[in-house]
DNA sequence: TCCGTTATGGAATTTTAATTCCAATTTCGG
DNA sequence: CCGAAATTGGAATTAAAATTCCATAACGGA
């Protein structure tokens, strides 16, 4: 028998994993190439979904499915699918230990640190792509493309948020204020109708986030809001609310999904206005 | 037999889960109610896991556990699955449709561009873990750490970026200062000696922050620099660059990888200060 | 304490999913 | 247009998970 290509290692996480797609995604014959390309795109089905359902939303048989698995390193769906959930369940004994020793050796650490982020960003954008949200963010989208004025207020850990959505939504000719707590200009104060506010407040949820948002709502003000977490204050007076979740590395919470959300939406606003 | 309670009609969604487990929770015996207690603190979980992990979890068998699947409304541990994985999925009714029109790229809808853009945060991130800029950065890191002061330079779409950082510098007792051009202070006269400036700039660079970070290198300040492009001006007189590529969709840069790679930056020099 | 009732854990069973195997089909070099 | 090699779908098998059953234990009222 000839000789194969050196036999793929298992991918130890889901950047390796993605890796690995992209690499052999063209070395593939048809079939287990439409895997690759369903997969890729849908990364987040895997946690969920049985072979079953994952062969027949590729158009694929589920034996073609498993064997998918197995060229792209994997001794089945099954361990494939263990490195999916591992991130729903990374209170994994061993992850609050890794980072225990972070601080002792930190000069060793750079990279492994840096891949950490890395991986703990991918794990955040699998969870961007589905849910909820999505039905959502048309919505808001729309709302935000008829607006007078977008008012934009996030603090602390979601101002970097906001400060993208501002630069974004003027390069888009989009009328967007970027409020900061400086000169004590307060948001909720300024809006007036036929504006629109969009908040973003994380656990712990911002007072003055929160409040400014409030009082927006009650002169009239749509507001839309994004959060991390189902009891977000934000929920009972915000017309729509979205909901991201990050994966965190030692206490540090990525803000891939935010950004690749608000910037998403951002666009959307931009082009949905464009157009009229 | 004696008449049961009124038979609890099976929870719809995720919504009517909840409101049934709170209602339940006191009437439930005690292994019962342990796993009441754990299932509402881990709901995200029960898409993700077996009835046995569930069970185990809860400290329960895993008969037990089914039965309290029961005492809640549903017909055993397979139908309460079936409703928590469906937000992660509920779009799979047309999987049969998004397979007809899957190699042609995509058409525009908002889920699309989301999407789209998540993809390209992997790609970004892709490059992130492998590049050249590992090395420099623990060396950055170290420079910074020993600073009096970091002062953030980055304009525009580089705004977020540095945002974020003063952030987390902040939050781990880093002295930083975050500039922006409000009231015409220029960080390049502020910086002194014993301080770095950390600068930001991504293609086509922005004038101000070269500037800025070319005063304060006159001056004798440690200059460190981030860009996307290897014809960037802080090559000339920065200590050390790093360099992050970012995938683009419809003409917008992701900001994944210099976010990832700055809040690693960031971790990596609050822990290498707090060890001093 | 005793008895009837309810609750519990684990073994036995059923159901469903994952994987392997193989015959049929396609692909490609000559 | 033929034959070898690779690819594929589906049937057969194996593995695993879900559910039921039952003997035992715990509980609560007389």
């Amino acid at each position: 028998m000839i000789e194969r290509e050196p036999q793929p290692e298992t991918p130890e996480n889901v950047t390796q994993t993605i890796a690995r797609l992209d690499h052999v995604m063209d070395t593939l014959p048809k079939r287990l190439r439409q895997c690759a390309v369903f997969t890729r795109h849908h990364l987040h089905l895997i946690a969920v979904s049985t072979v079953s359902d994952m062969a027949s939303a590729s158009g694929v048989a589920p034996s073609a499915y498993i064997r998918f698995c197995q060229a792209v390193g994997f001794s089945g769906y099954s361990e494939m699918q263990t490195l999916f959930r591992a991130q729903y369940t990374s209170f994994r004994p061993d992850y609050e230990q890794r980072l225990a020793q972070l601080s002792p050796d930190v000069s060793q650490g750079s990279g492994e640190l840096l891949a950490e982020f890395a991986e703990s960003g991918h794990q955040s954008l699998i969870g961007v792509g589905n849910s909820v949200a999505n039905e959502g963010l048309a919505r808001v989208a729309s709302g935000m493309a008829q607006a007078r004025i977008v008012h934009l207020v996030g603090l602390r850990r979601a101002f970097a948020v906001v400060s993208n959505m501002s630069y974004l939504l003027g390069k888009l000719d989009v009328p967007a204020v970027l409020h900061s707590n400086i000169g004590n200009l307060h948001a909720g104060l300024v809006a007036g109708s036929g504006d629109v506010m969009f908040a973003i407040t994380f656990a712990p949820f911002s007072e003055e986030t929160i409040t400014q948002a409030h009082a927006a709502a009650e002169r009239g003000v749509t507001v839309y809001g994004l959060t991390d977490a189902d009891d977000c204050p934000l929920f009972e007076f915000a017309a729509e609310v979205l909901v991201v979740k990050e994966h965190e590395v030692a206490g540090f919470r990525a803000l891939n999904a935010s950004i690749t959300l608000t910037t998403a939406l951002s666009v959307l606003v931009g082009a949905q206005r464009a157009k009229t």
